[in-house]
DNA sequence: AAAATCTTCGCAAGCGCTTGCAAACTTGTT
DNA sequence: AACAAGTTTGCAAGCGCTTGCGAAGATTTT
């Protein structure tokens, strides 16, 4: 059993008001008394019970990272950089997957809720965040978004600017004296798909090129969808020389089934992608990317969150971080 | 402010202590009583504090995932399947990213012995365990480990049987009527590297074939370290043939150097790597390995630690969970 | 030297829940 | 009808900490 105020007060003949005051910095208390204090303190290695000193003050120090799915590219370095920022300033980060499960949702949430948690933040750019988003709505507590946005209320957010991203990866590829370049995308009923998109019309708009429908490929977004994907467009009937892929595992997809077409990258077709994850780099050929700053994307939240519980104002309430475009083997000739 | 246990009773008309009993499902409480508690506390949608709850019962629901680096390969599908697990009964995990950092690790292991968690989990197999064992071994708090081992204590873990993994490896290496194999693998005084080596070396007996220290090279567990272990072998007198290496993160490097080097895989060097992460799969050319049954592993963790939390007896101290060849074109002819 | 002002400290209530124990109420037995 | 045995419920203390308030002590003022 470990030590307890009680016992600390005991030791150094003094009240437990006392050494409280003493640990938490708290005025009224004189400077030998708190030095005695501190020093039993420090030669008992004493270490307040959180549980206690939460009820006390209706405070966890817990932070709830609510995600769909842990195994997203990029996430596991948003999520390590929001931990250590987190950490720095005392909290504790909960995992919470939630599987896109309307339950497991509803759960999670109800940690803040519950005020099991000081606060949230919410990671993913999936639809399934529409459920998340709506529970959110109900119950006015701590969230931050993470790469998602919220449609009907203002909700601290920071995110990367997709339609600038979408804009830089396609304009490098028009630049490559590309013109018919396929988009292959998640469902466009997310906004940061859809930003993409509209990134990707404004660049065909910028060169004079024809906007075409038929080039657009909405999939879901997993290996298979960019498998999928490229036969799908090999059944139109005038073939793309460049692609536009959302998302890091679409890629790896489109990229294995255009090499199982028997066709070159970047010779036959050019490929960007999205996101940055250590697969773009690994992959073969190389991928060119749109990158996102994945670990100021987790530092930032972290500090958002913080703010919030600590009633400190936020300058700017929607973040929107610049994404960079990465050039490597896929898209240079 | 959340209903309180308080308030119900009010409601129900009881004390407090029936209604806690009633929500426990403990013994003591009328049948009609309790049902119509349970209804007040359904149609309010009460849940009861838990951090008052945990105060009383001294326990947290909480459990502290202390790893040293969130983003090596393959630890999000462990802790995914691992963090179901642990919500299933009832339990949260809590990220506890180390970095290798002996302050951090002290940190994070005194969440354990300051009863701020109910139970840890270590997960990985760096020489930085080292540390955190010896740590460990104060504190007699509840821990299980992950993929790696205590030398000294006997604490449960779950881990793959790497001797069995570098046998298969080695052998499958052997069939293909490779001689001379070299070995790429982290550092030696971490056991679990020294077991792969165990298995090679077994292999190699098995086959007649003479051991060569010259072909065993040891780096650190990362990219650029495979990719100069490359190097470092074509100094030697006679050339492998093939290699086998142990880690996902340095076979990418090494796959990058040889390529490098104008060699063709497997045409001119065999590769067998290790640990199935996506990354595996999505390298060119896509790379056999020795697969570890990831989510198992952390099922298996988290079943151990709700275990011994509850004193619950464990069949296997330290379960040994065996791998699986995965033959893909990195090795086939 | 007494009164007024600050400072330092302890008392006790409270945070929301659990649980041992005793009181009150049932039921069954003779 | 009286009593034993069992069941259901409430009281109150306790988990370890914080904090408002008043008491005591130290310091300054007149």
């Amino acid at each position: 059993m470990p030590l307890t105020l009680k016992d600390i007060a005991k030791i150094a003949g003094v009240a437990e008001s006392t050494v409280s005051r003493a640990i938490n910095n708290k005025p009224g208390v004189g400077a030998q008394t708190r030095e005695k204090i501190m020093e039993i303190v420090r030669e008992h290695n004493y270490q307040p019970n959180q549980l206690a000193q939460g009820l006390a003050k209706r405070e966890t120090h817990l932070l709830a990272l609510i995600v769909a799915d842990l195994t997203g590219p990029g996430y596991s370095e948003i999520i390590k950089s929001m931990e250590k920022t987190a950490n720095q300033a005392g909290y504790q980060l909960i995992i919470c997957n939630t599987d896109n499960n309307l339950a497991k949702e509803k759960t999670y949430l109800n940690l803040v809720g519950q005020h099991r948690v000081d606060g949230a933040i919410i990671l993913g750019g999936t639809l399934a965040n529409n459920n998340i988003m709506k529970l959110a709505l109900n119950q006015d507590e701590l969230l931050v978004l993470v790469n998602c946005l919220a449609e009907e209320v203002l909700i601290p957010t920071v995110l990367v600017d997709n339609a600038r991203g979408g804009y830089l990866a396609t304009v490098h590829l028009l630049e490559q004296g590309l013109e018919k370049i396929a988009l292959v995308m998640g469902p466009a009923n997310d906004f940061l798909e859809s930003e993409k998109l509209n990134g990707y019309q404004q660049a065909l708009a910028d060169y004079n090129i024809p906007f075409r429908e038929q080039l657009i490929i909405k999939t879901d977004l997993s290996r298979e969808g960019g498998y999928n994907a490229f036969f799908r467009v090999m059944k139109i009937d005038e073939l793309p020389d460049g692609f536009f892929v959302t998302n890091d595992l679409l890629a790896v997809g489109l990229t294995e089934a255009i090499k199982m077409g028997g066709y070159l990258i970047p010779g036959d077709f050019a490929v960007v992608g999205y996101g940055d994850s250590i697969i773009s780099a690994v992959i073969n050929p190389a991928l060119t990317v749109v990158a996102e700053p994945l670990q100021q994307l987790g530092r930032l939240a972290a500090e958002y969150i913080i703010k919030l519980i600590n009633d400190q104002a936020i300058e700017e309430v929607i973040r929107v971080l610049e994404p960079e475009l990465m050039i490597r083997e896929s898209s240079s000739p």
